[in-house]
DNA sequence: GTGGTCTAGACCACT
DNA sequence: GTGGTCTAGACCACG
């Protein structure tokens, strides 16, 4: 499975990984009941600690996108896209609220952050 | 002097002083020589612990945009107002920068990440 | 770690925390990635509180002498010594001005000043 | 009385009193039994607060260099010229070691320091 | 375990 | 009155 980790992102490392795997299943690389690697197989693949590894599962599992089976190992749960799509449109929006009362706190117009949006979105 | 305090965010609520006095400076609100609420009248103006809204002028100081005189107050410095606003855009530009690559990483459309943010913005 | 506090003097002890890792970054005792005490173990073994420590490790990073990572630690930076040197030579350019002026202030002549200082330099 | 004051100075205001009328005895502009200005009169002349100067002048007489006489003013007291004299420069002689010892243990050369020192002085 | 933020209040120095 | 420092402890996020 591939799981890249950017160790300087603000972004934490366990996020990141529930992030990858998300998208993996939502464009088909995983699919219902696949198995996910072993908590201590992924950390020692990407160098982190087990916890985080198993933070992330648990962030997974708790939003129904996977099923832990003791003494067997983690699945990918019945691949509900719709779920995922919503999920995912509701983090993007999260991030974009963010960043425009980021902007409304800099005094900037929303005019201004209106075109400097469509700027990168165009670029 | 107008600061709003989110309680509920996950912006410090240092950070978010921080921002808002870089804003009213910006905008002229806060010009050169002007004196800043003093730590303790604006802690009990805004309800917070006397030391964040010191942490805020710390803040606001060495980044050299307040100088603290003892006994006396927190002063306004003179500012490159075009270098800040500068800073800022940058700033929000990577923000928002990072929230579309996310939204097509999911597989959203541009269009619908546009929708998505005008809907945020005007709400 | 050897710091050594002291309580009576008029120096504040988060400052007298990164005078002395400077002091052991410069003497090489302190290399690039070593890790600085936690927060809390430093403060116990100080017995001083925590939020002292965080604040002369904050001080730290703003200049440029460590890098701290959330659920990791705090870490020395790249060993800038021309930083380190630059900053120290204004460190000694404050003290011997501030004793300059205060000679001025007592009505002792520059040259006066200045003899005294070289009988102590050869002495 | 010639009393110049540097606001941005880390020398404290009252301090900064204090040394310039000790130099003034020493230099005999004033002698004993002299009148100091009042506290009210000084504070307006040096655009300060009263209080600040009241600070001064006690601290003059804890010395033995002044007696307030209440309802009257403050006097200049009977003084050891000398006495005086060798006190501070023992003094500035401490403080010049004290950053000498500081640049030598950065590990700055002699030469450097001088020639820093000679820098500052001119300056 | 680690750091990050915040509180409520204390004491001190300077004006 | 002002800012400067420090405490003892709380709660949260990250690994």
């Amino acid at each position: 499975m591939k799981i890249i980790i950017n160790n300087s992102s603000m972004v934490p490392i366990y996020e990141q990984i529930v992030d990858q795997v998300k998208a993996l299943i939502r464009r088909g690389e995983l699919k219902e009941n696949d198995v996910l690697p072993s908590v201590r197989t992924l950390s020692k693949e990407l160098k982190i600690s087990a916890l985080t590894v198993k933070k992330a599962y648990d962030s997974l599992e708790s939003e129904g996108f996977a099923v832990t089976v003791h003494g067997k190992g983690t699945y990918v749960a019945a691949a509900n896209q719709e779920l995922l799509l919503e999920e995912q449109k509701k983090e993007l929006e999260a991030d974009l609220e963010l960043a425009i009362q980021k902007g409304r706190r800099y005094g900037i117009s929303d005019e201004e952050i209106k075109s400097l949006f469509e700027l990168i979105l165009e670029g």
